[in-house]
DNA sequence: TCAAAAGTGTTGGGATTACACCCATGT
DNA sequence: ACATGGGTGTAATCCCAACACTTTTGA
């Protein structure tokens, strides 16, 4: 790539429920810019090809996945700065050249996680994320996971973590992994049932005490209220 | 631009009050692609230069300000379809091209505002757009409109519209401007005041009937919630 | 029969809503 | 004095957090 030439990449923040735990998809880097660092999932966009599209190509390549709830996160730009000869004085996000990063986030249930895939890719939990991340993508990541909490109140996307049938203790502890806190039982209890988001399938699913009634996600209340903000995808 | 090679374009979404209504910034095309058109102010990204900076620039050279609040809304990326022998089977998003625009949204002040300034700028009431707007420029104002008005409830975004020193009937009548809902007066008084996020400059302004007192914005209160995107935690 | 986990009911308090009423000023 | 818009009080209601209690299973 020339040095006047501008580069545009696609990284992917894919989530999952892994061990009770929320993680996220990174891989050891094995060439330069940054040997041995972690770094997320990430594919130089080329001429004719979307974002959305390079984003879930992505996706494919590195879950075995390809069909997912995936929505645009950010840009991420910030150029190196250079002296009058040319010379770099401050480097930008990517020291390569000039790139800039359409970050995605992408929600995987963890039933359908296949770590194999990909080869040198993992799922990182995020309380203990590695301390040797390159490129900007520590950044990337902690606004992925502020994006993530904050939309898990007011969308469906929580249950996207989840396989198709599921208990409302399942529910609960996914809540509160994602969110990183603990909630009533009681009212959550109430709160999820009342609604209307979830249906009772007849089935039950043992448990150590009492089995739990297993349910399904039922668009049907939130289907009113969600935007088309930025499913990709049938 | 070659056709293999990508633009990246910065597309602004200014907004003000003006005439009690919510205005968008734009300005007619004089030259192709679209010519006659309404479009947003927009810049191509040059290599070195951020998209950041970009935005900042494009306010400048458009309202004449150097500040304002201003934040990135999304990248909008459409190329176009091309068939086997290189022929256009589906336009893209920008017919010159292979072009992505990072949208950028803006709140200025309605005492700041020089609508002289930009030549054939000027301020379009949201409710009433032009039917012939370029390319996806309503998609992206839209998209920026339902962002404002979601934003505006959880941050303190909304002060910007104002100049430093407002009245609280001044304050409510912004509030049902952008949202296009009206308030109850009682009751937005006591949530105002009680927020603790504006204080008495103990000065009046005459009205028709009593006098409003003059109130400022002071970000006591938002400053311990508020995190730099908008986001708040808990 | 006991522990563990599912599932339900009750209650008090803070926030929201609707609306009535008082206050200060220009004409 | 009266219309206009600023400013305040209050009762009804809804929502939510806390927590105690009951039920059903495995060991």
């Amino acid at each position: 790539m020339d040095s006047s030439e501008i580069g545009v990449a696609v990284d992917l923040v894919a989530f999952t429920l892994a061990g009770g735990e929320l993680c996220v998809l990174m891989g050891r880097r094995p060439h330069p810019p940054y040997p041995g660092h972690f770094a997320l999932p990430g594919k130089l966009r080329r001429a004719g090809v979307s974002v959305d599209e390079v984003a879930r190509d992505l996706l494919t390549r590195t879950t075995g996945l390809d069909r997912a709830w995936m929505e645009q996160l950010r840009t991420f730009d910030r150029p190196g700065r250079h002296g009058e000869a040319g010379a770099m004085l401050v480097p930008g996000r990517d020291p390569r050249g000039d790139v800039l990063s359409v970050g995605y986030i992408a929600v995987v249930a963890a039933d359908r996680v296949r770590p194999e895939f990909g080869g040198e890719l993992g799922w990182q939990p995020i309380r203990r994320l590695p301390a040797d991340i390159g490129f900007d993508h520590r950044e990337i990541i902690d606004y992925a996971v502020r994006r993530l909490r904050s939309k898990l109140g007011y969308s469906s996307l929580g249950f996207q973590f989840l396989p198709e049938e599921f208990t409302i203790p399942e529910l609960k502890a996914m809540y509160e992994a994602v969110l990183g806190i603990s909630l009533n039982r009681g009212n959550f209890w109430r709160k999820v049932l009342e609604a209307g988001v979830i249906e009772d399938t007849g089935k039950t699913r043992p448990a150590r005490g009492k089995p739990a009634h297993l349910y399904r996600f039922t668009n049907r209340a939130f289907g009113l209220l969600e935007e088309p903000d930025g499913y990709i995808g049938r």
